[in-house]
DNA sequence: GCGCTTTCAGTAAGCGCTTTCAGGGTGCTA
DNA sequence: TAGCACCCTGAAAGCGCTTACTGAAAGCGC
């Protein structure tokens, strides 16, 4: 026997002999004689019921799935962040829709299109914005008439002109930091391995950190700063690059921790020695980067927390004002890949 | 003024004096009189409206966002698999709905049948099944009337009796073959950092492993099997015990690679040398493994195909004869972590 | 110029569920 | 025993959209 397509609540109904709108309120734990609501339970689990949740949905029963739409989520920065996203999802019954942009624009704005479409409670930007004016107008085109329909956002990191519920690592300060660290340890020759620029992140890391040496009398050669993508083939493409110029850089910094891995890697596989020859720091704190030989200088971000408390924010209400959570993070944490120099 | 909680095709039809049926099919690009089309398409522009995609899922429009679920997005292993996944389905127009279950089998079960509520045309189950014959049941359950009712099932990794499309790892073969390669280097006396026993995916690199060790007349001694959770964390803790028993063993298998780093990490904070010490090898080949010192010696798992090929087999027809793809992967691939003995 | 097909807009019937509203028991008070 | 308040159940009205089906106008051949 054919089963049918999709079991519905009037076939429960109808089997339980019970009108829909009991059967209804049965399997939503409403208030029914507990005779009535056995039967429909029973027939509900006879005929595996499942609820449509479109249908559900459409006649305004709120849902439980929020959107977190982040660059890349085979990238352990990403990760991290989405895996305290979703531990406070979790903790709150809710699912967890999580797209990947692929660093794609357009992409991006797609999957918000998308998640309103899907009236999701809530939608989760994770990760730098983009300096383009364009791009920003079409998102906000998107989110505003969700915000209007009483749509949630909270965002990871600076977007330009988006007032919406923010968490913002401290990426400028941390890159000051870095440089400070970095000059204590007698360095004064720089080279940065840099993402698009883009993104907001590039612009406040590299800005944090060359304004710092600035202080300090130090300026960064532009031949001294690669750009590539923010991934751990790119740092190994910059780092390459680096060295064909025959760089006098005595330490690299790379924008994330991701790059600096790759880095690492073109240096030993051109035979050079962290921090021997030179050394490296990242930015973010990965977990990996403790497990690495030499274990990796970088400036840390709390991103398990990022995530929960992005999450936490999109959860309660914000009165129509706007919360930026500043300070998260931004330690300078020294390891192994950084020497001092005498 | 406060807008509208939501724009509805009605607004927009109003808006654009025409009918329903006719800002519908403007909409989605049916057959309509230019000028009226461009009235819709005006209007809809104006009011920023964005179809309810729940309404339209009703209404019978089939719809684009498939299911993932897997284990934990912030394990590399799945990472890789996701990102293979997501690869397919952009180049296919379909949206991920990405799902971690943080291998709570309750959570798993709860996952697909908020999928089938969802009516997602596609379900994919990535990660190993639990030997567990009461899960086993519930989950087919669940999955009995999704199938019956037109949607599509691919599973990653062997579940022992789901009637589904399967993507299957070499993992028994590939477990074997490290054995060899472990042989051939010389070790006689092993370790094994094991997963939770309820896995499938642990039953069949430790039979493999252990069955290939017997047939060269080598026998694991089960107080060299440690049992921890597949994390970083539970290879250092695996390890650590290791080491407080004295084992005597001159090689270290670890089920997975993410478990080896952790090993590598524990070995580290004692001071042994890899491979001076002690030759640590591991499974699964994430990328980063290359990138530390030493690299490790592993089963390579072509983990973005494996990704790739499950969503290809959950949106290709298979007319109702499962298919499993076996024969994924597991070369051994050696490595500066495991050294030949003399 | 008449009757035919063809084209395209509008009307209305659902999709499966929640929820308001009304009606009919029941138990209590007077 | 009549009257009232309660509590449950069932009928029905949508939620916003797609898509037959209907019907009018226009194009065609003879």
């Amino acid at each position: 026997m054919q089963p049918r397509a999709h079991v519905t609540l009037e076939d429960v109904a109808r089997a339980a002999d019970v009108s829909l709108a009991t059967a209804s309120r049965a399997l939503n734990g409403m208030r029914v004689t507990p005779q009535l609501r056995d039967r429909v339970l029973a027939a509900a689990e006879k005929l595996a019921y499942t609820p449509n949740a479109h249908a559900r949905a459409l006649a305004g029963a709120s849902h439980r799935t929020v959107g977190v739409i982040c660059h890349d989520v085979t990238d352990p920065y990403f990760a991290a962040i989405a895996g305290g996203v979703m531990r406070v999802a979790g903790a709150n019954d809710l699912l967890v829709m999580l797209a990947s942009t692929f660093r794609d624009p357009e992409r991006e704005i797609a999957y918000v299109s998308m998640l309103r479409a899907e009236r999701a409670p809530a939608i989760l930007l994770i990760g730098s914005g983009f300096e383009d004016t364009r791009w920003e107008r079409a998102l906000e085109a998107e989110l505003k008439p969700y915000l209007d329909g009483g749509g949630r956002v909270a965002v990871v990191s600076r977007h330009r002109s988006l007032k919406v519920d923010s968490v913002l690592p401290e990426n400028k300060a941390g890159a000051a930091a870095m440089a400070r660290a970095l000059l204590d340890l007698g360095h004064r020759r720089f080279a940065v391995l840099s993402g698009p620029r883009a993104l907001t992140t590039v612009a406040d890391r590299l800005g944090g950190f060359r304004d710092e040496l600035a202080k300090a009398g130090v300026t960064l050669d532009p031949a001294d700063i690669v750009e590539a993508p923010f991934t751990r083939d790119g740092g190994y493409g910059a780092m390459s690059e680096l060295l064909t110029r025959r760089s006098t850089a005595t330490c690299v910094f790379a924008l994330t921790d991701v790059m600096a891995i790759g880095a690492c890697a073109a240096l030993r596989d051109q035979g050079l020695s962290i921090p021997g020859d030179i050394s490296v720091a990242g930015f973010d704190d990965i977990p990996i980067v403790r497990d690495l030989t030499p274990p990796l200088t970088t400036v840390a971000l709390p991103l398990q927390r990022l995530g929960e408390t992005a999450m936490e924010l999109a959860l309660t209400e914000n009165n129509g004002r706007r919360r930026r959570l500043l300070r998260m993070g931004g330690e300078v944490v020294l390891r192994a890949s950084t020497a001092k120099l005498v």
